[in-house]
Formats: C-alpha cells, sequence, structure tokens
DNA sequence: CAAGGCTCCTGATAGC
DNA sequence: TGCTATCAGGAGCCTT
C-alpha cells in the first residue's frame, strides 16, 4: 500500500522520466480512474493533450505536476495523481502490451520511446486536472489545499501539530491516519511508529506528553526515510513501478504484518487487533493498552 | 466544527 | 470442484 516513501519513490521517476515532456494523446480506458475530474474523461484527455509537465511535487500520498504556461509566473492547471491501495504510474516502452488493469495512458509528442500509464487494480487511485492555489508558486492544486504538510517537508509544522494532538479529542492512531492533521501517514508505517515509540493504538491523544509526541514524530521520519533509503535507491530503470507487495519495502516491517511472531524488542507475540474496519498490529507488552481499554 | 462510521473496488484466500 | 465470506484500506462524504 503506497504511503508516503513509495508515493515519495513514484515523484523521483516521474520528475526523471516525465517532466518536461509534452502530452501528444491521452486515453482513458476507465472512468472511474478519474472520477475526481468532474468534467469527465473526455475533458481530461482535451485539457490535458498539448501541454508540458512540469516538475513534479509531492505532498503525503498526493503526488501532482504542474502544467506548463508559457509567458505566466504561476501554473494554470496541475495533474494530481493518487495511487490509492494499488495504483502504479508505470513509465513503459510504447509497444509494450498493457497491463491487465491499465486505466489511463498518456502519450508524449518526443521521440523518446517511452509513455506513461495509470494502472489500478482496485480503483481506488486515479488522475485528475485542477487549478492550482491562488499564489501557490507549486501550483498545489485547490482540491488538495486542506492535505497538511507531511514530516518529512521541512516547513512541517512542528509546534502545531503537538498542539494539535494535546487538543484532540480522538486516539493516537487516528490521529495520525488523519491526513489533514498530519499527512503521508498511513496504515503500515502507524503501526511501525507506534511501536518504536512503545505507543497503544488506542492511546488518547490528549494523555500525550510534548516528549512523547515528539519522540513518536521523531519515529515516523526515520521510518519513513528508512523506507525511502531502501526503495528510493531500488529504480534505475525506465520502470517506475511502486506497490506494497514489491518486497523491498516490507521486509524490514518490526510490527505490520507480524501476528503471532515475536515482537523483535522483548520476543512476546504481536497481536492484531480489528480497527477501524482494518488492522492494528502490536506487541502486547511493548505497547500497553491505555486505561479503559 | 469535530469525531467517527460508511462506502467505493477487485483479487487472494479460507472455509464449507 | 465451486461457491460464498472475509480481508486488504485511502479518503471523500455523511451523520451525529
Amino acid at each position: 500500500m503506497p504511503e508516503l516513501p513509495e508515493v515519495e519513490v513514484v515523484r523521483r521517476g516521474v520528475a526523471q522520466w516525465v517532466s518536461g515532456r509534452t502530452v501528444a494523446d491521452v486515453a482513458v480506458l476507465h472512468p472511474r480512474a478519474i472520477r475526481r475530474h468532474l468534467a469527465g474523461p473526455d475533458d481530461f484527455a482535451a485539457q490535458l493533450t498539448g501541454r508540458t509537465l512540469g516538475t513534479a511535487h509531492r505532498r503525503g500520498k498526493y503526488l501532482w505536476v504542474p502544467l506548463e504556461a508559457a509567458g505566466q509566473d504561476a501554473p494554470d492547471l496541475s495533474l494530481l495523481a493518487h495511487l490509492g491501495m494499488s495504483g502504479q504510474l508505470l513509465v513503459q516502452p510504447r509497444e509494450a502490451p498493457d497491463e491487465k488493469h491499465l486505466r489511463i495512458r498518456v502519450r508524449f509528442a518526443d521521440t523518446l520511446p517511452t509513455e506513461l500509464r495509470f494502472v489500478d487494480q482496485r480503483t481506488f487511485g486515479g488522475l485528475s486536472l485542477h487549478e492550482p492555489v491562488p499564489g501557490n508558486p507549486d501550483g498545489l492544486p485547490d482540491v488538495i489545499a486542506h492535505i497538511a504538510r507531511d514530516p518529512l517537508d521541512p516547513a512541517f509544522d512542528e509546534a502545531a501539530f503537538h498542539t494539535a494532538l494535546r487538543r484532540r479529542r480522538t486516539t493516537v492512531k487516528r490521529a495520525l491516519l488523519d491526513q489533514s492533521l498530519i499527512s503521508g501517514v498511513g496504515n503500515i508505517y502507524a503501526d511501525e511508529a507506534l511501536w518504536r515509540s512503545r505507543l497503544h493504538y488506542d492511546r488518547p491523544t490528549a494523555t500525550l506528553t510534548r516528549p512523547r509526541s515528539a519522540e513518536l514524530l521523531t519515529h515516523i521520519r526515520e521510518v519513513m526515510n528508512e523506507a525511502l533509503a531502501v526503495g528510493g535507491t531500488s529504480f534505475d530503470s525506465l520502470y517506475v513501478n511502486v506497490n506494497g507487495e514489491s518486497g523491498y519495502f516490507d521486509r524490514s516491517l518490526d510490527a505490520y504484518g507480524r501476528e503471532d511472531e515475536p515482537c523483535r524488542r522483548c520476543g512476546t507475540p504481536m497481536r492484531r487487533r480489528p480497527w477501524m474496519n482494518r488492522s492494528s498490529y502490536f506487541c502486547p507488552r511493548c505497547q500497553r493498552p491505555p486505561r479503559g481499554v
């Protein structure tokens, strides 16, 4: 499942292989993949065709590319991508056979042999075009203006994060998954960071002291940077491929998916608990539940 | 406004 | 063998 590190790998791939190229043709093969583009597939294709892709940006799990606007200070339109659970952005040879779940194809007006493909089995992800937030130099799409900066963003407001945690009346894992509070954290890295911090997922955020929440933030950054260090150096070909099952990210997980396996700190069998229609993995000894849970 | 639940989707897997 | 149930889960949307 793509979370921040995986999306960052994709961003780098897009920046390397696609930025600067001009779109010649767009094929939308599944309407659900552009459902955030309210004007529909024909409009999506028409607006994107002829435009040149600018610098690839990322905030949390969102990735976008402003379309270059000749003679203007700021971009007038940005191409937004979210991978959802199973989405992939692939740079493939034009003659490569279609993937089973190919949803969108973008061909370019140059002589390079590659094209951009959006492949997504479960269609939770998608592409869309949006006007940027006025005055934003990076072309931040207006529809993701509510997404908080992510913990790897130099402008992430750490003091505001701590304050917000104390003010919230919720539990710590819910807070970590709230993209308007801190973005880029999904179920996997939430469990990993909580395990490193020895925090139970149902710990009320209001009980976190400033040092404890600072430690949590440090662990979030560490686990993301470690994943990035492994996955971010793995692609060196035309193939920009990220999905959670590719293997090089989950090899080093300490908590996620380790039910009944020994805790790497204390040896106690790890547990899995149904949680918000998904799962939470934790060590029952290292991560003691709060009172009343 | 904040918090939490529901829902979209497809394929792998388990169970009968 | 073949069917059904369950699980994976990001985030918009709706209700409370």
